[in-house]
DNA sequence: CTGAAAGCGCTTACAG
DNA sequence: CTGAAAGCGCTTACAG
């Protein structure tokens, strides 16, 4: 209980160990040329006085960091709560990559335009960034941008705008995005809607797009597309969209959307409307939120690797540090099969 | 986009400005006894070498850390995707209250046993650590309770255990839960359980519980309680809830429970068993999770102010820090009405 | 208001 | 296999 004042440092413990601080360095550095005994003797010693090393000095001298930053772009009000649950599966994917590796992150959230900062690797507490968040924070992509523009190392999710030419690492968006029609087709819809966004900044989204023609038109079926209104929530987006398309009167029985949240919001807008999913109509979302599991019906989705995610992130970023420009990264998923798509019900009329 | 390779010191940028190097130390820490003239031609030479003080160095020389660790208790499989994104918002909160106070956060997602890690104040890279997640994972908890037993600086959210005697901060457990109940007697629920544990490590959910029983007394009504099924999700124990509950026959028409996912399960089974919510049963939950939202029925629920939350979590650590051993603290929460507990539907019989 | 100098606690050639 | 010594890049008394 008693908190110690005393930090001991390796001078201490060369002391206690009887031998030369140089040799504490090197055997708590695990240099394999020190003798078997001598390291017990010191570790043993280290252990007594709860000696540890002290991270700034052995960063200073070595000049290795051991650190990466992650930034999470929030929106521009920094709201965390309404914040796409995706991204925090995806942090968690890289927390756990890192310190896999002995690596520990800093982890930053950053919206407000004011409040923008790339600072971590110019003033050496990280070896890069990994950035990753909403793609309708223009402002804060851009700034990131112009770090790696300017030297930075930047590794990103999804890479966002067309501009862009951060190295990125992404889901398999073409395989996901096909298991998901094919799913739909399987079970008997046949006029699916894409619902999102075929040519914006985010890329992913334009991927899964083409990816869901490619498998309609496959099958000799049209691709239709019912785009977002711009400046609303991901779950706003998705009941306007369904609106519309019930508004257009043309007849669809199923929707395939550029995400979960905003297959939630369709989801929600068509029950309100009177309409069964998946009785009626079939919906299959992307990203595998954890709100899916809970929605009625539960929300058949494409999900990606989070792990994988995160350790192609972490390795990318360290490849390029070190001077490898290496493969842009790929992320599997897996179709996620749960009651929003189970198939139609043949209905009188 | 040429990458540097040469990285400037306090000497560089000396030089450029024609004064010594501690001059520059002075003016770009901000100390005000620099004359204006000087530190404008420093601050010029600084931008212009893109110079930027090494971390690392200035932590070593003045001891000072700047510097919070963040640890989120995971459950032990390390599952983040079934991580209860309360934490997340938590988390957010907490990040956004370091970078206001000019700090960075270290972030760690820790579950496995074995690989439990309280380094960061012992080698200097952390001031102290703040610990929050699930009650779930004691191993974890009891890991963090002895760190601080040895000398640590911890402070958590919640505080799990009866044994663990860590600084807390909390959630106006007791107000939320008056708010809660208040809501649904309101309403013209009667017969209302509370949904969790009376007397458990989680010590929110006892507090959260006792102010369910007074508001109830208060209202001449008997408290009932339905105890959840260890080793289970929350959303799985909240349908089994609900379930012995129907199994009982003792009627009930509101639920209050210890935290939203119980209510989310609980509120799917209810519907599931063709009772309507909440025109048979009303439903007020707790914690403010975005997946409320999007339930059917919306989720009614008690929402903690995750930015204040944030704060106090900082600022509890700092005074720790400091050897201020503060009042433990309370977050202000706000009743959030959506549709779960809007009013019992008149049925016959 | 500014400079010369010491020193934070390590890692790592270099020498033996 | 081990030790003596230099030096990473700052901050901060101390002197002027």
């Amino acid at each position: 209980m008693v908190k110690q004042r005393f930090r001991a440092t390796s001078y201490d413990v060369a002391e206690a160990a009887g031998v030369s601080q140089s040799t504490v360095s090197r055997a708590l550095s695990g240099d394999p040329i020190v003798a078997a005994a001598t390291r017990e003797r010191i570790v043993e010693a280290a252990r007594r006085l709860n000696y540890h090393i002290d991270s700034s000095a052995s960063r200073m001298r070595s000049g290795r960091l051991n650190t990466i930053a992650v930034v999470v772009i929030c929106p521009e009000d920094e709201d965390v709560r309404a914040f796409n649950p995706f991204h925090y599966a995806l942090l968690g994917g890289i927390c756990a990559a890192a310190s896999a590796r002995g690596m520990e992150t800093i982890v930053s959230f950053q919206g407000a335009p004011d409040r923008l900062d790339d600072h971590f690797e110019r003033s050496r507490r990280a070896i890069g960034m990994i950035v990753f968040g909403t793609s309708e924070n223009r402002a804060a992509w851009d700034y990131f941008q112009a770090s790696a523009d300017d030297g930075c190392h930047v590794v990103c999710w999804g890479a966002p705008a067309p501009a862009h030419e951060l190295p990125w690492v992404r889901a398999d968006n073409h395989g996901g995005a096909r298991a998901a029609v094919e799913h739909l087709l399987d079970h008997g819809y046949r006029r699916i809607v894409y619902v999102g966004e075929a040519d914006c900044p985010q890329r992913q989204f334009a991927e899964r797009y083409d990816a869901y023609a490619e498998t309609l038109q496959a099958a000799g079926l049209a691709p239709r597309i019912m785009t977002l209104e711009p400046g609303l929530s991901r779950h706003e987006q998705g009941r306007r969209a369904a609106a519309a398309l019930l508004e257009a009167g043309e007849p669809f029985d199923g929707l395939f959307t550029a995400c979960d949240d905003i297959a939630l919001g369709a989801m929600a807008l068509l029950e309100e409307r009177g309409l069964n999913v998946p009785g009626d109509v079939g919906v299959v979302g992307f990203d595998g939120v954890k709100a899916g599991q809970f929605s009625v019906p539960p929300l058949t989705t494409i999900e990606p690797d989070f792990a994988v995610a995160g350790k192609a992130l972490v390795n990318r970023l360290q490849a390029l540090v070190d001077g490898e420009d290496g493969p842009q990264g790929r992320v599997p998923v897996r179709l996620v099969v749960r009651g929003s798509a189970l198939g139609r019900v043949a209905t009188p009329a």
